[in-house]
DNA sequence: CCGGTGTCGAACAACCTGTTCGGTTATGAA
DNA sequence: TTCATAACCGAACAGGTTGTTCGACACCGG
């Protein structure tokens, strides 16, 4: 393993205690006090690590790798990535909550807005569409629902389980972008 | 008019003032310091005014009538706030974007999610679908299209016109609506 | 004209941030 | 085991923000 334990112990405690608090009382209410104090950690060493509040949080993207370059697979399932993606916010729930969420930081949900749309913007290519500002509209309309059906999973408005979500997402948005691919795109169907 | 004209005075400034600066600076590096010297009011006589910086936003809401209960006319038109939604928030495209935009506070835009996911939810449900955990899904979807579209504009993201938005807000909801409509309400077609 | 009300501005305590620095402790290598 | 080193602690600091108080002053409406 890399690196002294003293350090990897600071960091970890350092990022859990961020977690629990944003949980706890919203991103914007922690303090850097706050932290140290839940960490049981010095001052300056939490500043020998992290240069504030939010580097802590982006400290622990890693971990938010549910954002695997697609399965590959080629044109198969139209939005392959919704149920793999709900189903690791299921089991990262905590982490995931305290960064997206509505008590999270808006930096990382611009920030995770910006992967997903990344991601159906690349789907919607592979299946035909021809890059257009009407497709990046019908990709913000895509990205909007899907973020709103996560945020609102996450904030327990909803107990569906990441199957019923996965298909209620499809259920609102596939016969749009369909539509949308039979009238722009033409060549290769989607599905 | 109502009240002394120096209190009207005073809160216009504010107001004003708030605007503008979460325009400059997003909502969040808007110190109450900033406001009343932008305003030229008296520390003291912020406080008498109004409790804190979200306050003077709240203060403003009344000028965010564009929530007009649903210009009624029966189950006409599917999504009839769309369009003159969009057109009211080009009128006044300053105010909205410090409240709703990406630099506005994440609560201003969770008041305005709830606002139009109510509008939302009574069209459907007049439109013939049935109050169901599925129903508060799709509707969860549509409203989440829909301040992706309205955030996207006012963030400069698109330079479309309210009547294009309109367009592709329907392009990518009614389709999904429409099918979701016919599997569950059956008796009153949309549209 | 005058009483009431709004405003000013300084001062205040309390809090948060990010940095510094000397002393202490744990770690990993020899 | 020993030991140099790297990490940690914690107090103190300057600078900034918040929300309140208070006396002096200015303005408004009757």
């Amino acid at each position: 393993m890399s690196g002294d334990r003293r350090v990897r112990r600071t960091r970890r405690m350092v990022q859990e205690a961020l977690v629990a608090l944003i949980l706890e009382k919203g991103y914007d209410a922690v303090t850097v006090t706050d932290i140290i104090e839940r960490a049981d950690v010095g001052r300056s060493t939490f500043y020998a690590h992290f240069s504030d509040k939010q580097d802590v949080l982006l400290s622990n993207l890693d971990q938010l790798a549910f954002l695997r370059p697609a399965p590959a697979g080629g044109p198969g399932e139209p939005f392959a990535f919704s149920l793999p993606m709900f189903e690791h916010v299921r089991e990262q729930r905590e982490l995931v909550r305290a960064v997206l969420g509505r008590c999270g930081g808006a930096m990382m949900v611009a920030h995770g807005e910006k992967l997903i749309a990344a991601i159906v913007r690349d789907e919607l290519l592979a299946a035909g569409a021809r890059a257009s500002a009407s497709l990046d509209l019908l990709v913000v309309c895509v990205v909007g629902a899907y973020i709103g059906l996560l945020r609102s999973w996450l904030d327990g408005e909803t107990t569906a389980s990441p199957a019923e979500l996965d298909a209620a997402f499809r259920a609102a948005v596939e016969p749009g972008v369909r539509a949308a691919l039979a009238r722009a795109g033409g060549t290769r169907p989607l599905q």
